[in-house]
DNA sequence: GTCTATAGTACGATAGAC
DNA sequence: GTCTATCGTACTATAGAC
């Protein structure tokens, strides 16, 4: 066995996330989120480029799964309903509706969080709008429609936290993007 | 005269864009545009929460203004078409686009800024979300509607930046609304 | 792994406007 | 005198350089 313990970053995300709970971000240093995953700060910042990025450990291989299902979406659809299809996936990934919570607990906890969120979505939007353009979608067109899918789902997640009765994201998802449909357009849904 | 000169926070916010654009943003030191400003790092701090901030020195007021609009738009027209309505006025506002374009290259610049950024365009969804409230809007909708007109105004900025015809920003805001309506709802403007 | 620059905070002092 | 804006200093923590 090594002179250290593997699974590093993995133990530097959990700590993050406890310590932020525990005693509040800003209570909270470098120091004692490497403390408790044993290691020291210099290698905190091998892993994450500064102290919010430990909350978004999992981020990349979200994304990548989400794209991944934007590319396996049938050529014919509409592109707002492929971006539709694909973010449908994000329920795949995100199984523990708890650690969800406390998640999303410690982001509106901070403003430096929320701020990051918000460039971590952004980034969702430009890796969708390329996945678009892969369908030949016009670039401008695809800009506006990743943006927009985004947005229902930041609409749809945060609905789905804040409600008690638990049902699944999906529906939540589907039910805003009629939302949008509605006041975008002015389309209404069929009766019966 | 006092020993001060009056005007410190405009000061500031002009010396910050300068020495962005001169010596970018990693290398310019708070200590430096304080200095350029003719006061001390501890003054920069009064006016400015972090030195991200320097950059967004105009933004409450044209918060306010947008806000004002909306309030002031009929109270008849749709959710969407008022906040339209209201994200019209910033063009009275935003008059030189020369310098428009000098704070838009400064912020793409550097991912601080463009966080930032993200940050102050979602404080202005709420605000626009609380207004279109005081029109009595449900909640749900009125956030879902000034988020949409918000991430549409964004669109537009970036294509009224980027264009080298200089056209109304007015113009291309519709424009954006237009395509938004088509890729939502299936919407097509008439045709002749 | 150690060292250092810079961001950002806390407290106190000072100088002018009124 | 009060109020407000500036400055000085000492300090912690982040983040990057070596």
């Amino acid at each position: 066995m090594g002179r250290w313990q593997p699974g590093a970053e993995m133990r530097l995300a959990q700590a993050g996330l406890e310590l932020f709970l525990e005693q509040g971000y800003e209570c909270t240093t470098v120091a004692d989120i490497a403390q408790r995953a044993g290691v020291t700060p210099r290698t905190f910042f091998r892993y994450f480029g500064d102290k919010r990025e430990v909350v978004f450990a999992g981020g990349p291989a979200l994304q990548a799964h989400v794209v991944a299902a934007l590319d396996a979406a049938p050529q014919d659809l509409p592109p707002l309903q492929a971006v539709h299809r694909a973010l449908d996936a994000v329920g795949d990934l995100l199984t523990d509706r708890d650690w969800s919570c406390r998640r999303h607990a410690v982001i509106i906890s901070h403003a430096e969080l929320q701020e990051r969120e918000l460039s971590k979505l952004s980034a969702l939007s430009t890796a969708l709008a390329e996945a678009l353009r892969r369908r030949d979608v016009d670039a401008a067109e695809a800009a506006l429609t990743a943006e927009t899918g985004v947005l229902v789902f930041r609409t749809a997640f945060e609905r789905w936290i804040a409600e008690p009765a638990e049902r699944p994201l999906a529906d939540v998802l589907a039910e805003c993007f009629v939302q949008l449909r509605v006041l975008a357009g002015g389309w209404t849904p069929p009766p019966g």
